[in-house]
DNA sequence: CGCCTTTGACCCGCGC
DNA sequence: GCGCGGGTCAAAGGCG
Protein backbone atom coordinates (compact mmCIF):
# COMPACT_ATOMS: atom_id res chain seq x y z
CA UNK A 1 0.00 0.00 0.00
CA UNK A 2 1.47 3.47 -0.71
CA UNK A 3 1.78 5.86 1.99
CA UNK A 4 -0.23 8.15 -0.45
CA UNK A 5 -3.36 6.30 -0.17
CA UNK A 6 -3.32 6.45 3.56
CA UNK A 7 -5.83 9.08 4.79
CA UNK A 8 -5.63 10.30 8.34
CA UNK A 9 -9.11 9.31 10.29
CA UNK A 10 -10.75 12.79 11.17
CA UNK A 11 -11.04 13.59 15.15
CA UNK A 12 -13.12 12.11 16.74
CA UNK A 13 -15.74 13.95 17.84
CA UNK A 14 -14.89 13.34 21.56
CA UNK A 15 -11.60 15.46 21.26
CA UNK A 16 -14.01 18.46 20.79
CA UNK A 17 -16.17 17.25 23.94
CA UNK A 18 -14.24 16.10 26.53
CA UNK A 19 -11.75 18.31 27.26
CA UNK A 20 -9.27 17.12 30.20
CA UNK A 21 -7.19 18.78 32.36
CA UNK A 22 -4.92 16.21 33.98
CA UNK A 23 -3.28 16.64 37.61
CA UNK A 24 0.25 15.01 38.03
CA UNK A 25 3.17 16.34 40.90
CA UNK A 26 1.65 20.39 40.72
CA UNK A 27 1.63 20.30 36.59
CA UNK A 28 -1.29 20.12 34.75
CA UNK A 29 -1.28 19.05 31.37
CA UNK A 30 -4.25 18.74 28.74
CA UNK A 31 -5.96 15.21 27.86
CA UNK A 32 -8.80 13.57 25.80
CA UNK A 33 -10.58 10.79 26.83
CA UNK A 34 -12.68 8.83 24.57
CA UNK A 35 -14.61 5.37 25.43
CA UNK A 36 -11.33 3.29 25.58
CA UNK A 37 -8.35 5.40 24.75
CA UNK A 38 -6.56 7.92 26.49
CA UNK A 39 -4.20 11.01 24.30
CA UNK A 40 -2.42 13.00 25.55
CA UNK A 41 -1.92 16.38 24.37
CA UNK A 42 1.11 18.39 22.88
CA UNK A 43 1.33 22.40 23.56
CA UNK A 44 -0.04 22.87 20.38
CA UNK A 45 -3.27 20.87 21.36
CA UNK A 46 -2.19 17.90 19.20
CA UNK A 47 -2.90 14.31 20.57
CA UNK A 48 -0.54 11.18 20.40
CA UNK A 49 -2.08 7.87 19.69
CA UNK A 50 -2.24 5.38 22.43
CA UNK A 51 -0.61 2.47 21.62
CA UNK A 52 0.59 0.64 18.31
CA UNK A 53 2.76 1.22 15.30
CA UNK A 54 1.13 4.78 13.51
CA UNK A 55 2.45 6.79 10.66
CA UNK A 56 2.30 10.71 10.28
CA UNK A 57 1.86 12.07 7.09
CA UNK A 58 6.07 12.20 6.70
CA UNK A 59 7.62 9.62 8.39
CA UNK A 60 6.66 5.80 10.67
CA UNK A 61 6.30 6.16 14.26
CA UNK A 62 5.95 2.85 16.80
CA UNK A 63 4.56 3.63 20.10
CA UNK A 64 5.11 0.39 21.37
CA UNK A 65 1.40 -0.37 23.20
CA UNK A 66 1.74 3.01 25.91
CA UNK A 67 -0.27 3.20 28.45
CA UNK A 68 -0.48 6.92 29.44
CA UNK A 69 -2.41 6.71 32.76
CA UNK A 70 0.26 4.04 34.18
CA UNK A 71 3.15 5.94 32.21
CA UNK A 72 2.26 9.56 33.76
CA UNK A 73 2.08 7.71 36.62
CA UNK A 74 5.62 6.70 36.48
CA UNK A 75 6.16 10.21 35.98
CA UNK A 76 8.10 10.11 32.22
CA UNK A 77 6.98 11.16 29.66
CA UNK A 78 5.96 15.09 30.01
CA UNK A 79 9.23 15.90 29.09
CA UNK A 80 9.12 14.51 25.67
CA UNK A 81 5.87 15.06 25.21
CA UNK A 82 6.60 17.64 22.33
CA UNK A 83 9.45 14.85 20.86
CA UNK A 84 6.13 12.90 19.30
CA UNK A 85 4.38 13.07 15.94
CA UNK A 86 1.65 15.26 15.58
CA UNK A 87 -1.29 13.71 14.62
CA UNK A 88 -3.35 13.06 12.70
CA UNK A 89 -1.86 9.17 12.78
CA UNK A 90 -2.48 6.36 11.02
CA UNK A 91 -2.33 2.95 12.69
CA UNK A 92 0.22 0.76 10.01
CA UNK A 93 1.37 -2.61 10.51
CA UNK A 94 4.51 -3.22 12.87
CA UNK A 95 7.07 -4.33 10.57
CA UNK A 96 8.65 -6.48 12.86
CA UNK A 97 7.40 -8.20 15.70
CA UNK A 98 8.87 -5.45 18.51
CA UNK A 99 9.36 -6.30 22.13
CA UNK A 100 6.02 -6.25 24.11
CA UNK A 101 5.49 -3.23 26.60
CA UNK A 102 2.57 -3.10 28.10
CA UNK A 103 1.49 -1.07 30.62
CA UNK A 104 4.06 -2.11 33.01
CA UNK A 105 4.61 0.11 35.63
CA UNK A 106 7.18 -1.81 37.29
CA UNK A 107 5.02 -3.02 39.95
CA UNK A 108 5.36 -0.14 41.93
CA UNK A 109 1.81 -0.69 42.95
CA UNK A 110 3.07 -3.55 44.94
CA UNK A 111 5.09 -1.40 46.90
CA UNK A 112 2.98 1.87 47.13
CA UNK A 113 -0.39 0.14 47.69
CA UNK A 114 0.59 -2.35 49.95
CA UNK A 115 -0.43 -0.63 53.36
CA UNK A 116 -3.70 -1.73 54.18
CA UNK A 117 -5.66 0.01 56.92
CA UNK A 118 -5.45 -2.50 59.53
CA UNK A 119 -1.68 -3.86 60.78
CA UNK A 120 -0.21 -0.92 58.76
CA UNK A 121 2.58 -0.20 61.61
CA UNK A 122 4.43 2.51 62.92
CA UNK A 123 5.71 3.61 59.82
CA UNK A 124 4.97 6.39 57.60
CA UNK A 125 2.49 5.28 54.88
CA UNK A 126 3.98 6.10 51.47
CA UNK A 127 2.12 8.20 49.31
CA UNK A 128 1.26 6.13 46.37
CA UNK A 129 1.08 7.64 42.91
CA UNK A 130 -1.94 9.51 42.02
CA UNK A 131 -3.54 10.86 38.94
CA UNK A 132 -6.55 13.11 38.85
CA UNK A 133 -8.37 14.16 35.41
CA UNK A 134 -11.20 17.02 35.23
CA UNK A 135 -13.18 15.63 32.62
CA UNK A 136 -16.69 17.26 31.65
CA UNK A 137 -19.02 14.65 31.05
CA UNK A 138 -22.58 13.37 31.90
CA UNK A 139 -21.45 10.12 32.37
CA UNK A 140 -20.00 9.77 35.50
CA UNK A 141 -17.99 6.69 35.13
CA UNK A 142 -15.45 7.58 31.79
CA UNK A 143 -14.42 3.70 30.62
CA UNK A 144 -11.15 3.63 30.80
CA UNK A 145 -10.49 0.10 29.01
CA UNK A 146 -10.48 -1.45 32.55
CA UNK A 147 -12.70 -3.20 34.59
CA UNK A 148 -13.45 -1.72 38.30
CA UNK A 149 -15.54 -2.93 41.14
CA UNK A 150 -17.17 0.06 43.40
CA UNK A 151 -16.63 -0.98 47.00
CA UNK A 152 -17.78 2.34 48.93
CA UNK A 153 -19.01 5.83 48.82
CA UNK A 154 -19.12 8.67 50.94
CA UNK A 155 -19.96 12.02 50.95
CA UNK A 156 -17.28 14.78 51.50
CA UNK A 157 -16.90 17.61 53.32
CA UNK A 158 -17.96 21.15 51.55
CA UNK A 159 -19.29 18.89 48.51
CA UNK A 160 -22.44 18.29 47.91
CA UNK A 161 -21.32 15.31 45.81
CA UNK A 162 -20.75 11.90 47.01
CA UNK A 163 -17.32 10.36 46.32
CA UNK A 164 -16.97 7.00 44.75
CA UNK A 165 -14.07 4.43 45.69
CA UNK A 166 -13.37 1.69 42.90
CA UNK A 167 -11.09 -1.16 42.96
CA UNK A 168 -9.80 -2.92 39.87
CA UNK A 169 -11.08 -6.58 39.44
CA UNK A 170 -7.65 -7.60 37.91
CA UNK A 171 -7.00 -10.29 41.15
CA UNK A 172 -3.47 -9.43 41.19
CA UNK A 173 -4.15 -5.20 40.52
CA UNK A 174 -4.50 -2.92 43.50
CA UNK A 175 -5.18 0.14 41.50
CA UNK A 176 -7.63 2.32 43.03
CA UNK A 177 -9.45 5.03 41.60
CA UNK A 178 -11.96 7.51 43.03
CA UNK A 179 -14.28 9.39 40.78
CA UNK A 180 -16.59 12.81 42.29
CA UNK A 181 -18.23 15.34 40.53
CA UNK A 182 -17.24 19.10 41.29
CA UNK A 183 -19.65 20.64 43.84
CA UNK A 184 -18.79 23.54 41.73
CA UNK A 185 -19.95 22.55 38.65
CA UNK A 186 -21.89 19.37 38.62
CA UNK A 187 -20.70 18.65 34.59
CA UNK A 188 -17.29 18.01 35.58
CA UNK A 189 -16.17 14.54 36.84
CA UNK A 190 -12.94 14.04 39.10
CA UNK A 191 -11.07 10.88 38.47
CA UNK A 192 -8.29 10.18 40.42
CA UNK A 193 -6.03 7.11 39.37
CA UNK A 194 -4.17 5.73 42.71
CA UNK A 195 -1.16 3.10 42.12
CA UNK A 196 0.21 1.47 38.55
CA UNK A 197 -1.70 -1.55 36.91
CA UNK A 198 0.28 -4.49 36.76
CA UNK A 199 -1.65 -5.77 34.12
CA UNK A 200 -2.34 -5.37 30.14
CA UNK A 201 -5.59 -3.07 29.44
CA UNK A 202 -7.66 -5.81 28.22
CA UNK A 203 -10.15 -3.45 26.14
CA UNK A 204 -6.95 -1.68 24.33
CA UNK A 205 -5.96 -4.51 23.30
CA UNK A 206 -9.56 -5.64 22.19
CA UNK A 207 -9.86 -1.93 20.41
CA UNK A 208 -6.52 -2.42 18.34
CA UNK A 209 -6.28 -5.97 17.25
CA UNK A 210 -9.55 -5.82 14.48
CA UNK A 211 -8.24 -2.39 13.45
CA UNK A 212 -4.19 -3.69 12.68
CA UNK A 213 -6.09 -7.11 11.17
CA UNK A 214 -7.99 -4.84 9.25
CA UNK A 215 -4.95 -3.07 7.79
CA UNK A 216 -3.09 -6.45 7.49
CA UNK A 217 -5.45 -7.39 5.25
CA UNK A 218 -5.47 -4.48 3.12
CA UNK A 219 -1.82 -4.25 3.10
CA UNK A 220 -1.65 -7.57 1.21
CA UNK A 221 -3.61 -4.89 -2.09
C1' DC B 1 -25.05 -18.56 40.63
C1' DG B 2 -21.69 -15.18 40.21
C1' DC B 3 -20.73 -10.58 40.04
C1' DC B 4 -21.95 -6.11 41.11
C1' DT B 5 -23.75 -2.03 43.88
C1' DT B 6 -25.43 -0.16 48.10
C1' DT B 7 -24.83 1.31 52.63
C1' DG B 8 -24.00 1.44 57.58
C1' DA B 9 -20.30 0.28 60.55
C1' DC B 10 -15.73 0.34 61.47
C1' DC B 11 -10.83 1.80 61.35
C1' DC B 12 -7.14 5.06 61.05
C1' DG B 13 -4.67 9.42 60.66
C1' DC B 14 -4.51 13.95 61.95
C1' DG B 15 -5.31 18.27 64.29
C1' DC B 16 -6.46 20.38 68.49
C1' DG C 1 -7.24 11.76 74.63
C1' DC C 2 -10.90 13.12 71.73
C1' DG C 3 -13.45 14.19 67.75
C1' DC C 4 -13.67 14.66 62.88
C1' DG C 5 -13.17 13.30 58.26
C1' DG C 6 -11.72 10.14 54.84
C1' DG C 7 -11.12 5.43 53.40
C1' DT C 8 -12.40 0.49 53.66
C1' DC C 9 -15.04 -3.58 54.95
C1' DA C 10 -18.61 -6.71 54.48
C1' DA C 11 -23.42 -8.11 54.64
C1' DA C 12 -27.47 -7.73 52.02
C1' DG C 13 -29.83 -7.28 48.02
C1' DG C 14 -30.22 -6.66 42.84
C1' DC C 15 -29.44 -8.15 38.28
C1' DG C 16 -28.34 -10.83 34.16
Amino acid sequence: MDEDTIQPPPPPPFLTENIITSDINDDIFPYFLNSSLLFPLTSQNQYYPTSGPFVTQNSQFAVENIDWINTMLNGKPMENRDQMPPSPCVPVLASTNSTSNISNGGGDCQNNCINKRRGAGKTKKPIPPRVAFHTRSSEDILDDGYKWRKYGQKSVKHSKQPRSYYRCTHHTCNVKKQIQRLSKDNSVVVTTYEGIHNHPCEKLMETLSPLLRQLQFLSRF
